[in-house]
DNA sequence: CGCTGTGATACCTTCAAGGCATCACAGATG
DNA sequence: CATCTGTGATGCCTTGAAGGTATCACAGCG
């Protein structure tokens, strides 16, 4: 009658890998065991999922759209475990996601002040984990830096702000007022390429839209690579504001536009909490904050 | 390690009932068993969701937790199974949800003339299950009648028309150019009070979130009621257009504000259709169609 | 005091999920 | 051509979860 969710989580695994060995010991079952469950599957759906050719292994049609969708369900199923175990812990929690450099703490203030009883945490995110927070029940809401993958989401626009470049103190364009993207096309870009889109522009990358870029780093370690010379970061104002260090310099861009910050939160939850904070931190967060 | 969807569906029933007994029957499981499948749930959570005193049951704070947010998942786990099934039966189908009155004949035919293989099919939907088609997998992408319930939706406004009242012919409004609220304060409206909020603030009626009026019915239905002399229905200019008949009459309302029609769509979804199909669809319906 | 409604316990049966050993087959390798 | 290797499927066994029935324990009511 049911789905069930281990065959499901099973299911992906062998979609990821192609192959039922190497997927099963990642499961740590045994490798047989997982033929049947996913034959049990299949016939469960009444549909085959997988083209088994002795040689290869390969999704059906209704495989890709079973793996297409199944990710969200298991999230949604491990967020309901998360938000359970939360609820229960005392009283109510209320937690806000949130990217270093984003002064939140107005919103925060003004989201205790009126409900006393409430516990509200902030969760440090990092631009790679701002969405999945929301989804597997982390966090309630969380801000974000745009653009994001939305699926699942619903996001409410807070403000602009300008993006600056971070050069090491003795750059050539270090002095400078201000520079163009242009003159920035030898560099090594220390960040995904996608966290930069028009980046992809300037060096003529063809789409390449998984892993277009070095691994997410935290902003420290950014800065630290900057200044000691190995490439250079494109951040928002305040973030890089909020970092201030001799080492590393911040230039503006003339010709890239600002990036957006935005509140989102879970598109299947309406919680009066949530709608309360979403108006607070459109006053709070409406413009950006000058770096403490 | 996975939550269990069959435990989480008994949980809903109890929830629902506040009594074992009852929600066993509703199962079609023997009460013995729901009472343990429960126990067990909360020792795998580690967290106690009713206290049971004997003589009621009630939910505890995590209990209401799961019970706000567990709906979502059991509804995708549902959707993927249907969407599984859609996916297999041969070529790829694409399901569009509208509600009668609505001509939505232009974008599907421009969708069918992109993508000559696939097949592009309509459901009918009513008011009460027009998101629900959404979130259940039975259709991809839905014309709505706002305000609707937004939870796991994307919604796009698409255009905006004026509302009519449906009268028998020989009522003392019928040969009226127009009218205001005000003049039906003594009629029986014949349908969800929800589907018109202004009918609230007329009669005065205090918050009636559930069930304020009569069930839903369809629109040939109503308007065979509203002939027969036994009440009256407020509709949109199109739909009332659509079904005209002799024994009826529609009015417009002065002081009524216009409903909006939107395509909706599950919001964790993503597919290149689904955003063509919205874009088409903003072309072809950004305005009223005249009914034919 | 006994009747009723309600959830919990005890005990049994069945079946799904796990493990191990082994098979069947395609392709590479000598 | 014979053989080895990688890969998924089968057979058989064990365990545990989920189902059922019978029954208990207790609160409230007449």
């Amino acid at each position: 009658m049911d789905l069930d969710l281990r065959k499901i989580r099973y299911f992906m695994a062998v979609a990821d890998e192609l192959n039922f060995g190497r997927a099963a010991q990642e499961l740590h079952i045994a490798q047989p065991v997982l033929s049947r469950q996913i034959r049990a599957l299949e016939s469960e759906l009444g549909v085959q999922l997988f083209v088994r050719d002795r040689r290869r292994t390969e999704l059906t049609p209704a495989g890709e759209a079973l793996y297409a969708d199944a990710g969200p369900v298991l999230a949604g199923a491990e967020a309901l475990r998360r938000r359970v175990g939360r609820a229960s812990r005392g009283t109510d929690v209320f937690t806000v996601g949130f990217m270093p450099g984003l002064i939140v703490t107005g919103a925060v203030r003004a989201l205790t002040a009126a409900h006393p009883r409430l516990r509200v945490e902030v969760l440090r995110t990092s631009w790679a984990d701002q969405v999945e927070v929301l989804l597997d029940g982390r966090a309630d809401v969380s801000f974000v830096r745009l653009p994001v993958d939305q699926r699942g989401l619903k996001v409410t626009t807070l403000f602009e702000e300008p993006r600056v470049v971070v050069l090491p103190s003795g750059h050539r364009l270090a002095s400078k007022e201000e520079v163009h993207l242009s003159d920035l096309a030898g560099e090594t870009l220390l960040q995904p390429h996608k966290a930069v889109p028009e980046w992809q522009a300037l060096t003529g990358d063809t789409a390449p839209r998984d892993e277009g870029g070095p691994a997410p780093l935290a902003v420290e370690e950014k800065l630290e690579h900057v200044a000691s010379g190995s490439g250079i970061v494109v951040l928002p104002a305040s973030t890089a504001g909020f970092y201030q260090r001799p080492d590393v310099v911040a230039v503006s861009i003339a010709d890239l536009g600002p990036t957006r910050v935005a509140l989102a939160w879970d598109a299947t939850r309406r919680s009066r909490l949530i709608s309360e904070f979403a108006a607070l931190a459109a006053v709070h967060l409406s413009s950006p904050r000058p770096a403490g």
